[in-house]
DNA sequence: AATGAAACTGGACCGCAGTCCGCTTAGGAT
DNA sequence: ATCCTAAGCGGACTGCGGTCCAGTTTCATT
């Protein structure tokens, strides 16, 4: 593809015992969370695949990433890569997991401004600079695993950034349509926008910054 | 990749003729108009598969628009296919051309409020009502026209769209950031996403066209 | 320990986007 | 009318995402 580069997932969080039969690569690929529980051996393939995932996208960026190179890099058929994730940006969404339940945790859970506690324009003013923050650290990856137009909205994390952004919006202007607001607001933080700015356009990123508190000031009707 | 750019440059261009082909289409099929000039097989194969590709759409919907099934229709190589549109958004896109022509005519050299000599905040207000109905209208074929996330801000009647919005902002708010302002506005017009709203969230299109007006509103500073 | 069925596996297979390259043809120049 | 060459052509080919299904493995039950 066009820029080598990529950013290894950029996780805060980790130290993870060293990598000996099955287990854990830069990425964490923790534990799966959402499935159930895996049969051992399902359980086994998927830690492999996210760690042969994650070693491909290191050296080939996140274009590199075939299905069946990962399959082939995990040692599993490629049938198995498509059992366990549904598709390639299942598997993409999988390797970014863990940063966004972070994210999610801090700003449901964690210490002001991000998470409760604060006031809600605050709030909302943190949100968007974290998320602004997130996306460009991975923003290779990001866009590898942005899912096709119909499913992009779709995703249980973006409906999460959703949900939350229109509940800080309740609090602030009551009257609004303050779902479809959530929605503008989130919309100018994709992350093909991100990098078409950043990239194409060459803006800094505190002229993002500052164009996020400024779009909240004006939105929110507070000033800047 | 250097396909011959078909697209057109940002000029405005005028109403068109009256196109009469077999179908009467919604879509127009109409004449390259920017592309200097083709070779006259060329110019008739390149007809023969927009009319082909427009049928084709009305028949299976835009997922079933493939390139090999286009050039059968169209009873050409599937080579040619590519080498005149570039690739499979190319050629969607050519299929939106006279109808993003025309909208472009519309906001540069048309009547106000669209047009020029109405107040900047009325022209923008109409312009984003503009786009809005026109993408409802084509919603499936600008979903499926839809390019890869990195070029999607790259085509020439994208970037138009982008610099008319600044333009405006530029009178209304001179001191702000326009360009950066523009691109979020824009991003909150985004088929993707006023696909979501209405067809997976429901949301009607008056409540859009309320939250288009309300944002300008915001935006700018002026009242609603 | 034996058993049965659900869960999992892997690789052959399919359809489609996009590339390549040797052949053909339009159409200007002479 | 003839020639010349760039433009155009088309279909074989590649690579990838995704599906399918016959065979294998795990593990709860007995």
């Amino acid at each position: 593809m066009l820029y080598a580069g990529f950013m290894s997932a950029a996780l805060p969080s980790f130290p993870q015992p060293e990598e000996s039969l099955g287990t854990p690569p830069v990425l964490d690929v923790g534990t799966a969370s959402d499935e159930p529980c895996l049969r051992a051996d399902a359980a086994r393939n998927r830690a492999r695949l996210l760690e042969a995932a994650s070693r491909l996208i290191a050296e080939h960026g996140a274009a590199g990433v075939t299905m069946e190179a990962v399959a082939a890099a995990a040692g599993v058929g490629k049938g198995t890569v498509f059992r366990r994730f549904g598709d390639r940006t299942g598997l993409l969404l999988a390797l970014l997991d863990h940063s966004a339940r972070t994210l999610q945790a801090d700003f449901m859970g964690g210490p002001p401004p991000l998470g409760p506690g604060a006031p809600p324009v605050d709030r909302l003013r943190a949100f968007g600079l974290a998320v602004l923050y997130r996306y460009v650290e991975q923003l290779d990856l990001q866009l590898a695993a942005q899912p096709e137009a119909s499913r992009r909205f779709a995703h249980p994390f973006q409906q999460a950034l959703q949900t939350h952004v229109t509940m800080l919006l309740r609090q602030i202007r009551p009257g609004a349509d303050c779902e479809l607001l959530a929605h503008t607001l989130l919309a100018s933080l994709d992350p093909a926008l991100i990098s078409h700015l950043t990239r194409q356009r060459g803006m800094p990123l505190e002229r993002l910054e500052k164009g996020w508190v400024d779009l909240v000031a004006r939105v929110t009707g507070t000033d800047v």
